[in-house]
RNA sequence: GUCCCCAUCGUCUAGUUGGCCUAGGACACCGCCCUUUCACGGCGGCGACAGGGGUUCGAAUCCCCUUGGGGACGCCA
């Protein structure tokens, strides 16, 4: 039997990191079992889903390479089929249209909690049997089975029995004719030739009802397995408040989409030992068979340290397109500058983001404005004034600017002192960057250039007697 | 409140048919080494079977209770 899976977003809102997990279980799974995935875009509520939601979606879903066989079907392209479908079940007596009004169903649903009762309906029009008058408003719901039991086996969770007397029914068509979420999942399930729902745990309570429809509609069941939801780091359910939540913000922050996967795909699932997986590794051990039941809190430590090491591993060429197109989003000009190529090289294990390596590197292209307080309290003493003074003129020197010679010159100006490599580089680091932590000094002074050095150790030197003016 | 589910280091987890577990790995944290700073890397440390009952020769692994956490209870999906 060949595999169809389906990742049905509603587009209410971004994609979020849970969202994006689901998808990628999805991904995952189809992929390795050669079958297919059906992107569907769960918009039968008209209020709150926007075009611009599902662009988002769309652009998350790309960006992390999560690619779809099918679709995007929209549902609100395929009302005339619920109604179809909404008019069979009524034929067959197997739906009833419900006129009770929302004021009799919050009323209801209030003095059942007052009563301390779980709130459903009370089946007020279950057995009215009749139709709406021209005009009159009504409401279709399904006609849960009273008695019985549903059971299922879930691929995560085991076997899950419901009773059929802790479900109502429920509506399946609103009051202006538009059919409700456990409708529509049912029939485009059943539609799309669904083999394998693979959905967030928030999902199992509708389950036996979903199961109820398939049943009305004497469809095939599919597997159904629901993974654990992603909590924030208090264990709480994930939302604004832990930080991003949305895809497109980690992109944004400096992410790199297979340090995300690789991260997002060890919540709740693992290969023993295993913390590195690439994309291909992932389809060929990932299976829904052994993932946890317990929900997983989101790391963001864990993510930065993979995505450190994938930036490890990331190719120049890319790392200095994006390091390049976020310092032009700073409006920095990388024009008179050190290549990028060489820039990314030498950073590429000094940073966890894209963006922390761009913000790193500003001082090569752009003059900072001040120096980094401490450091220059530290190491822009008049003790320094003469070891700079000394290495300007080595440095002014140099016909030939790169690592070696800078090297040199520092050698040079070292032995002349006799001091230690601690008393040079640290002030000069600072002079040339405003800060005490940069690659090490040769390569440092290297990217910087000659021109901008020597500019930069004047100011510092300028910056240490006004200092002891001061003082 | 009612129903359902879950439970190993702070976090992600290994532990699949109970014994090889004085519970392993990773992130984080701490220390040491490397070192001109920052990183990287290497080495080491701290650190958990929620609690209580059973079953068994033997339980993190099976059962029950308690506690804690999550989810569902919409004319949202």
């Amino acid at each position: 039997m060949s595999i169809t899976t389906r990742f049905p977003p509603s587009p209410t809102g971004y994609l979020h990191i849970g969202g994006a997990r689901t998808a990628l279980f999805n991904w995952l799974f189809a992929r390795k079992h050669g079958g297919e995935m059906v992107l569907r875009i769960e918009d039968t509520d008209r209020e709150r889903s926007t075009q611009q939601a599902v662009d988002v979606i769309l652009e998350g879903m790309k960006w992390l390479g999560l690619t779809w066989n099918q679709g995007p079907f929209y549902q609100t392209e395929r009302f005339d089929r619920y109604d179809e479908v909404i008019r069979q079940l009524l034929d067959e007596g197997k739906a009833y249209y419900c006129f009770c009004s929302k004021e009799r169903l919050d009323q209801l649903r209030e003095s059942q909690r007052e009563a301390k009762i779980k709130p459903r309906y009370d089946g007020c029009c279950r057995d009215l049997n009749r139709k709406p008058e021209v005009g009159e408003p009504a409401v279709v719901r399904f006609r849960n089975p009273a008695d019985g039991e549903v059971v299922f086996d879930d691929v995560v969770r085991g076997r899950v029995v419901i009773s059929n007397q802790e479900m109502d029914d429920l509506i399946i068509a609103r009051t202006d004719g538009t059919p409700t979420y456990n409708l529509t999942v049912v029939v485009d399930d059943v539609d799309m030739g669904i083999t394998h729902v693979i959905r967030g745990d928030d999902h199992t309570n509708n389950t036996p009802r979903q199961i109820n429809i398939f049943k009305a509609l004497n469809a095939p069941l599919p597997v159904f397995a629901h993974v654990p939801m992603i909590l924030g780091g208090d264990g709480q359910r994930l939302s604004k408040r832990h930080g991003a939540v949305s895809v497109l913000a980690y992109r944004d922050m400096g992410i790199l989409p297979e340090a995300l996967l690789n991260y997002l795909v060890r919540l709740g699932w693992s290969n023993g030992d295993q913390e590195i997986f690439d994309i291909d590794e992932m389809i060929e051990l990932f299976d829904i068979e052994n993932i946890n039941k317990a929900a997983s809190a989101f790391d963001m430590d864990k993510l930065l340290w993979l995505n450190q090491h994938y930036i490890k591993l990331a190719a120049t060429d890319r790392l200095s397109t994006e390091v390049a197109a976020r310092l032009k989003k700073r409006n920095i000009s990388i024009c008179p500058g050190p290549a990028m190529s060489k820039v990314v090289d030498v950073m590429r294990d000094r940073a966890n983001t894209l963006e922390e390596m761009a913000e790193k590197v500003v001082y090569l292209y752009e003059d900072f404005a001040d120096y980094d307080a401490g450091a220059a309290k530290k190491h822009l003493r008049p003790v320094a004034g003469p070891l700079l003074q000394t290495v300007r003129g080595h440095l002014e020197g140099i016909d030939s600017w790169n690592q070696n010679s800078v090297q040199q010159a520092v050698d040079a100006t070292l032995a002349e002192h006799d001091a230690g490599m601690g008393k040079l580089a640290q002030p000069l680091r600072v002079a040339v960057s405003g800060t005490a932590a940069t690659p090490s000094i040769d390569l440092t002074l290297e990217l910087v250039g000659k021109e901008r050095t020597l500019e930069r150790i004047d100011r510092a030197l300028r910056w240490i007697d006004a200092r002891a003016q001061a003082a």
